[in-house]
DNA sequence: AAAAAAC
């Protein structure tokens, strides 16, 4: 793999880019390259692969797309190409993410003519087939509901032109590996295509299994040493357990944060933490892969349009998401993946704006600081927590009614294939057992 | 280790 060191600085106006490409760019209000895109544009406009990172907020999005539509608009369709044949493919991690990217994409594409869509799971499945069923030239969309697509004969990949794959180090996931291989084997060989990778933590463990498919792919890295930005003002709190919710609690008050987010690891937490917070006059919504996609939607768009002040969400929302004015993130738990904690505080401080990441580390969670500083290369200054600080005379929150959640999978599996013990439906005695 | 991702 090639690595790019030359840094100039790019006008949009002088990279030679079609006339409808630049109306869509100056709709965006783009007019300076950031650094990603000055480096990744000259690669990817010849048509070569390139494999991208750059710092949270600056710009990998517009890079991809902004190649993406030049590559439609000045190369012919491939030999063959049909009406249900896709010419870009995008691919995302996270549902929200495929929307947000669709947006930036009518937005860059609108003078093109080309068409778009996204499809992604949860939500509209008739409606979404219906959308491709008309023809469709840039598709976005997560695995799932693309491949099921796929598989219905809906699109077909045959004359794929353009790959992307967002957030490339979580496709490359062991969750969706598999899902990532299904499409990549029915897209056309690396070398009759243009792949485009784009994170901001690409770890060249990553960069090896996605080599093998692409095609003497070009590196970029902007400041691979600085993984988190510099309007981010990190720091961290060492609570005992009990201590959480009251720090937590007294310092959204005494911050008047407008737009805060609070990143929790698990989706029960998530729920708990939700409860606590209304409970106490919060105007707090939950996003986890446990809410219905319509609510998850509308969280995110209340969040964005500042009808919602206080966002609590798991890694569901940490990669890609841009809302601005994000004033605060708080890790409530500390992440287990270092990249993790550079994707979450990495929704604050976006395009040069600043903003404050709070973290707690608490005997749970604590043993993943040592990776996660070492990871961003350097210590998170920490500082003392005062009595002040704790919030008290705090409000329970409402146990409210036993919600019934669906077994863990790996436990079913395992059930399923050893045929356990445990009878199929009843337990034996006394109420249901709630885990931890 | 959890989370995400199709019906």
């Amino acid at each position: 793999m090639n690595e790019s060191t030359a840094a100039p600085v790019m006008n949009f106006a002088s990279l030679g880019l079609a006339a409808e490409v630049l109306a869509g760019i100056r709709d965006a209000g783009f007019t300076q390259c950031t650094p990603i895109q000055s480096r990744t544009l000259p690669i990817a406009l010849t048509g070569a692969d390139v494999a991208g990172q750059a710092q949270t907020g600056t710009g990998k999005t517009a890079a991809f797309l902004v190649a993406l539509y030049q590559t439609l608009l000045t190369r012919a369709p491939l030999p063959g190409h049909a009406s249900t044949s896709i010419r870009a493919l995008i691919v995302a991690p996270t549902r929200e993410l495929a929307v947000q990217i669709h947006h930036d994409a009518e937005t860059l594409g609108r003078h093109t003519g080309l068409r778009h869509a996204v499809v992604y799971g949860g939500i509209d499945y008739d409606k979404q087939r219906r959308t491709l069923e008309a023809g469709i030239d840039v598709l976005i969309g997560t695995p799932g509901r693309l491949i099921d697509y796929y598989k219905q004969h809906v699109f077909d990949l045959k004359h794929t032109q353009t790959l992307v794959l967002d957030e490339a180090d979580r496709m490359f996931d062991l969750g969706f590996i598999a899902d990532i291989r299904y499409l990549l084997r029915r897209l056309p060989p690396p070398q009759r295509r243009q792949s485009m990778l784009f994170s901001a933590t690409l770890s060249y463990r990553v960069l090896e299994l996605a080599y093998e498919h692409m095609n003497n792919p070009e590196l970029v890295r902007i400041e691979p040493d600085k993984k988190t930005v510099a309007g981010v003002r990190q720091i961290m709190y060492y609570p005992a357990m009990e201590e959480k919710i009251p720090l937590l609690i007294g310092l959204l008050r005494q911050n008047e944060a407008r737009r805060t987010m609070i990143f929790v690891n698990t989706k029960r937490m998530a729920e708990r933490l939700e409860a606590t917070l209304r409970a106490n006059d919060f105007h707090a919504q939950a996003l986890s892969g446990d809410v219905p996609q319509a609510k998850r939607l509308r969280f995110l768009r209340d969040f964005h349009n500042g009808d919602l002040a206080v966002l609590i969400a798991t890694d569901v929302a940490s990669r890609g998401l841009h809302i601005p004015e994000v004033s605060h993130v708080f890790n409530f738990d500390l992440p287990q993946d270092a990249a993790d904690y550079v994707h979450r505080i990495g929704r604050t401080a976006r395009a040069g704006a600043q903003g404050d990441a709070i973290s707690f580390a608490c005997e749970e969670y604590a043993v993943g600081l040592p990776d996660i500083e070492q990871y961003i290369g350097h210590k998170i200054p920490s500082a003392p927590i005062t009595p002040d600080m704790l919030a008290t005379g705090l409000t329970a929150a409402q146990p409210g009614p036993e919600r019934r959640r669906p077994p863990r999978r790996g436990q079913t599996h395992s059930a399923q294939r050893s045929g356990a013990a445990r009878p199929p439906s009843r337990r034996a005695g006394g109420k249901p057992r709630r885990s931890r």
